[in-house]
DNA sequence: CTGCATCCTCTTCGATACTG
DNA sequence: CAGTATCGAAGAGGATGCAG
């Protein structure tokens, strides 16, 4: 009788909580929203988790009946949203417009990542003003250790690929800025334009690639979400 | 730069979910949402968690900007929802309605809590039905100890006190029956006059009261959501 | 390589008791 | 009334190992 983990209320709202607010769970239901699938997939969006919890919160999301597992031919297993799991939805979407219009910018700017920022941006880069065939895109953080200075996306037939070297293609452009701007930039924080002019981003290559970059460059979900929370440096307040 | 608890992402999911996501904080909102504001009424709506713990969240939400704490007159403390926090209200709303939907009735029946549910009932009791003048209706729950069998909600002039003794007054219904059937009742899996006719309610007194109990009886906000998780009982299965 | 299980350390939580 | 203090128990993180 003694329920150790959970609140002891029958209230729907302790119910779901009792479910999605330990921690990481969030996140884990946010990548699979995302159309993650695989156990290895998802630690790349959660990189700071431990595997083993991993594992096992994504048992207990299929014992609440958030997520189903599949096995798939090669016996690998897949992880795929219920209708639970995916009426989930607007609840995570919610959270994210609540954090950008709640949180400060400088708070989330602290917690930089190159490779989770990469990772989004594959997702979400948008293919239709880049020229057909071929489009190599390096970016480039000067101020990181080179192990994860240099980033690529190759686009190709609608597909975005992210390397982390040299893909060895022909490179279409080159985006040198700070991860920090960069990030600013992917949640509307600031545009692409500002932060050329202000000389902390640096374009070289194709002028058409380099001319449309603000729309190719998919933006975070939450980057039309007005800010209501001052930003202390300035730098970052109030941009359509 | 090792932040502990945090998850060290940029995504405002993440930012919103190192404030929301951790053990007891929904409720708190939930209770503060609810119009709670004094540090031994948010106890009331968190039994089971420790003063030292309700303490610290409170801190943490104020430092996240989610509350204000406001010193009254006479030295006491009030804990008021910020903008921030008020928009928290469709995020808690969400979960709730979702946790209605999904998470199986019996599950949420297994967290029975008299204190709990007359509190919530206290909350919503519509007056209007009930004649004027005092009315004092005493709910009875026989299989609990006797300490907790007895509870006495008195409507006067529009509002509602909760009593965990007897005040003395006049009755004017006695409602007799399990705690599980009535917090059925209140979630919505089930209806007075079903519970009447099978014998699991028992209602004593003024007939118009009695008569009346499914109108002045508030129900849980969430109870107009359909479930969408059978019922393995049968019991509380597909009821408007 | 994928998908964990184990071991160990450190942090957090819960129950109770106790103050201004 | 509104919290703090204390201490054992549970949970989280990191490193490593291992089977398919």
């Amino acid at each position: 009788m003694e329920e150790r983990g959970g609140y002891g209320q029958f209230c729907p709202v302790a119910m779901a909580a009792e479910i999605l607010c330990t921690r990481w769970t969030t996140l884990i239901v946010r990548e699979l929203l995302c159309g993650t699938t695989r156990f290895n997939d998802l630690r790349r969006g959660v990189p700071r988790m431990s595997p083993s919890l991993l594992s096992k919160r994504l048992k207990e999301l299929e014992k609440a009946g958030v997520i189903a597992t599949v096995r798939s031919a090669g016996g690998s297993v897949e992880y795929r949203l219920t209708p639970a799991g995916e009426e989930l939805g607007p609840i995570v979407m919610a959270m994210g417009f609540w954090g950008q219009r709640w949180v400060e910018s400088t708070l989330s700017l602290k917690n930089l990542d190159p490779s989770l920022l990469m990772w989004d941006m594959r997702r979400k880069l948008n293919p239709e003003p880049l020229p057909p065939g071929r489009c190599t895109i390096q970016f480039q953080y000067p101020e990181l250790p080179p192990a994860r200075q240099n980033w690529w996306l190759v686009i190709e037939d609608g597909n975005v690929d992210l390397c982390g070297f040299d893909p060895g293609y022909e490179l279409n452009l080159l985006v040198r800025c700070s991860l920090k701007t960069m990030t600013a930039i992917w949640m509307g924080l600031t545009v692409v334009r500002t932060e050329i002019e202000a000389g902390r981003l640096e374009l070289d290559g194709d002028p058409s690639i380099a001319n449309s970059m603000q729309r190719w460059l998919g933006l975070s979900p939450f980057a039309a979400e007005s800010r209501r929370v001052p930003d202390p440096t300035g730098r970052f307040s109030e941009l359509a």
